[in-house]
RNA sequence: GCCGCUUUAGCUCCAACCGGUAGAGCAGAUCCAUGGUAAGGAUAAGGUUGCUGGUUCGACUCCGGCAAGCGGCACCA
């Protein structure tokens, strides 16, 4: 008999030899079916993995998020096993649980479709039926070599491991994977899966070598979890922006016009410029001064501020022209260095705040590129801060402070703070420690001032410096870079910036980059998104569409309070087509716009409007005078 | 860039047998109808089936190349 020790402090006999699935049916037999794993000790054990001495357990139930992962890393190997017996050739690569699902990376000969997923899965159903053990053995490294010989990307693997390394083979029916485990226990507890999809994946992430596919999968505890996660991979393709930017008229690609550069219709430029004109105020309350600089340089300007050499790769291939060789801009920083140049700065100048919205063409790969999100030329609102090293904390924090303002005020929020740091292995970043150092410590202790969580991001640093990045979690949940606060002791270096101090002397003022939506194209898709193409009425591209009941008797007075709308700075239309009412009213609905006027009798009467809201049902009939300030209240809260 | 899939009217679509030059809905056009909140009716029109080579008497259909899009991977200053 072995003692377990319980996690409410109880302990309790058990058999030598018994499972977590057995000390839980002990427990209690609702238990049992709600028991996926336990933690032994602390390590995880499978379901049916035997326990030999005193020990503590702590159950892994279904509702744990642990839980939901074992069972994925299960189904993943539910899923080579069939493609195992379907393509008996087949050699695998690694076959994980990741965020609502599982994939495996295997090699075949023969190509393996979409169209296979369903055979597959049949097969896949059929092992649930046998209802195999999942049995875990534990082996050497020689002896794991020599059970996997057959399988070369295994084989890379263990050879990789430790010597002493705890090898362990899971077993389920005729087939055998190498694994570190967490498992089920047996097939027949994976019932709900579905096979989602097949991609190319390199192996070990290496564009260098091989290319397996990947299988992508889900799995589920129940039915109804697993329909609901599919449900929401449609509301996620019904969101997509790609599709409502095409259907609200945002934006359109043409390849004509060229890959990855795409244009902003009509609908499109006034949310833009909505926005536009909305940083632009921000920036200015905050004490930015906007500039405009070239979307063309000389690739000598690059090459001072060092992009030339680190990022060639991303700008597109340079141009002669008399004499003289050009870039098209990857970014603005080396403009704005020039400008603060240009004249002799005092320490009394500082900070200078330089924004700008600046068009820049990056060279993208083919493949990476995505509607409005990944593009080949696109424009945002760049800005840089030249300050002392003593302002640099109030200057990042002000920044910071921006842009929360900016993402509260777009209906965004913030999801999390990364800390990107370099990492000295690396050794992509530029090489002075004295001011890594510095510049990593002063953004560390001012978000632990401010109280601000933070994810360390060991590596992922800008070459010139150390990072914030604010991530947002979209409607959908995705997790998106929104904005940056960057630390740069590099380019003023480079760039021989200097400022004259109180005592007369020359210094080098520091540079803070700082970037706050992303950019246009892809906070665009990120608002589509996030708003179903629903745009809160003060984005709305077309606010107010007023339509009325009978062209001759009421078309002069929807055409006024169109007139009126327009000259108060709104964006309204009128609706004059030959066509029923409910017509007008369904598209106006359809396009989603905020405000549907009805114009008749009543109104022309009473100098009303009767509104409907988009989405709703019911209408008002206000005074035009009201309709007017209610609106622009709404605009001005940004509502 | 890499792997796989896809591409038919302005848009959407699992229309088109085993190879015989194409079918629908919506939008747009014309005519009729239209006074109160999600599609009124009729008619006509609309296509070198992404581009390009090949096989064939004949290609939307079969084979090759290219391009773009999509799902991923890699990349993302």
């Amino acid at each position: 008999m072995i003692e377990i020790r319980l996690p409410d402090g109880n302990t309790k006999a058990f058999e030598k030899g018994t499972t977590p699935e057995g000390i839980a049916g002990a427990l209690a037999p609702a238990l049992k079916k709600k028991t996926v794993a336990a933690y032994v000790n602390g390590n995880l054990y499978d379901l049916n993995r035997p326990i030999n001495d005193d020990a503590s357990i702590e159950l892994i139930t279904k509702d744990r998020e642990e839980a939901l992962e074992i069972l994925n890393h299960s189904a993943a190997h539910l899923l080579a096993q069939a493609v195992k017996r379907l393509y008996p050739d087949a050699t695998f690569g690694v076959g994980p649980a990741i965020k609502d699902g599982f994939y495996y990376d295997i090699a075949t000969k023969e190509t393996i479709k979409e169209e296979d997923l369903p055979t597959i899965e049949k097969e896949m159903r059929k092992i649930v039926q046998e209802q195999d053990q999942m049995e875990r053995r534990v082996v050497d490294k020689a002896e794991a070599l020599k059970e996997f010989s057959g399988d070369p990307y295994k084989v890379e693997m263990i050879k990789e491991m430790d010597d002493d390394e705890v090898i362990t083979i899971y077993k389920q029916g005729e087939f055998k994977d190498l694994c570190r485990g967490g498992h089920v226990g047996n097939t027949k507890h994976i019932k709900h899966f579905k096979l989602l999809s097949v991609a190319g994946a390199y192996w070990r992430g290496d564009s260098d070598r091989d290319m397996l596919q990947r299988i992508y999968g889900t799995a589920w505890f129940t039915k109804d979890d697993l329909n609901k996660y599919l449900e929401i991979l449609k509301e996620r393709k019904e969101r997509d922006h790609r599709k409502l930017g095409k259907e609200l008229e945002i934006f359109m690609l043409d390849n004509k016009a060229g890959q990855g550069l795409p244009i902003w219709l009509p609908n499109g430029y006034a949310v833009r410029k909505t926005l536009e004109d909305y940083v632009y105020k921000l920036e200015r309350k905050h004490g930015y001064l906007h500039i405009q600089t070239p979307v063309l340089g000389t690739k000598e300007l690059y090459e001072t501020s060092g992009h030339w050499d680190h990022y060639r790769d991303g700008m597109f291939p340079p141009m002669e022209y008399e004499d003289q060789t050009y870039v098209l801009r990857p970014m603005s920083c080396p403009h704005h260095m020039i400008v603060y140049n240009r004249k002799l700065r005092s320490y009394r100048d500082l900070p200078i705040r330089y924004a700008e919205i600046v068009t820049q063409h990056r060279h993208e790969a083919s493949g990476a590129l995505s509607g409005l999100e990944r593009v080949r030329q696109m424009t945002l609102t760049d800005s840089h801060i030249f300050a002392r090293r003593d302002q640099i904390k109030s200057e990042v924090l002000s920044a910071y402070n921006l842009i929360q303002q900016a993402i509260s005020d777009l209906g965004l929020t913030i999801d999390y703070i990364e800390l990107a740091l370099r990492d000295e292995a690396k050794g992509k970043f530029h090489p002075d420690d004295v001011l890594w150092d510095e510049a990593e410590a002063l953004l560390k202790e001012l978000l632990d001032e401010e109280k601000i969580d933070y994810k360390v991001m060991k590596g992922e640093a800008a070459f010139y410096g150390p990072k914030i990045d604010v991530q947002v979690r979209t409607a959908m949940d995705r997790v998106i870079t929104m904005s940056t606060v960057q630390l740069d002791f590099l380019l003023p270096e480079r760039f021989d910036l200097t400022y004259i101090g109180k005592d007369g002397e020359k210094h080098r003022p520091v540079v803070i980059h700082r970037g706050l939506i992303s950019t246009w194209e892809r906070l665009m898709s990120i608002l589509l998104e996030q708003y179903k193409g629903a745009f809160p009425t003060w984005l709305a591209p077309e606010q107010v569409r007023a339509i009325p009941v009978n062209l001759e008797a009421h078309g002069p007075y929807a055409e006024s309070i169109n007139n009126r709308l327009i000259d108060e700075d709104l964006r309204s239309t009128t609706d004059f087509r030959e066509e029923k009412l409910g017509y007008k009213i369904r598209e106006a609905q359809t396009k989603k716009i905020p405000y549907s006027l009805v114009i008749g009798d009543n109104e022309v009467e009473n100098n009303s409007v009767t509104y409907r809201k988009y989405g709703e049902k019911e209408q008002n009939t206000v005074p035009l005078e009201d309709f007017i300030s209610m609106i622009k209240k709404e605009v001005k809260d940004r509502k």
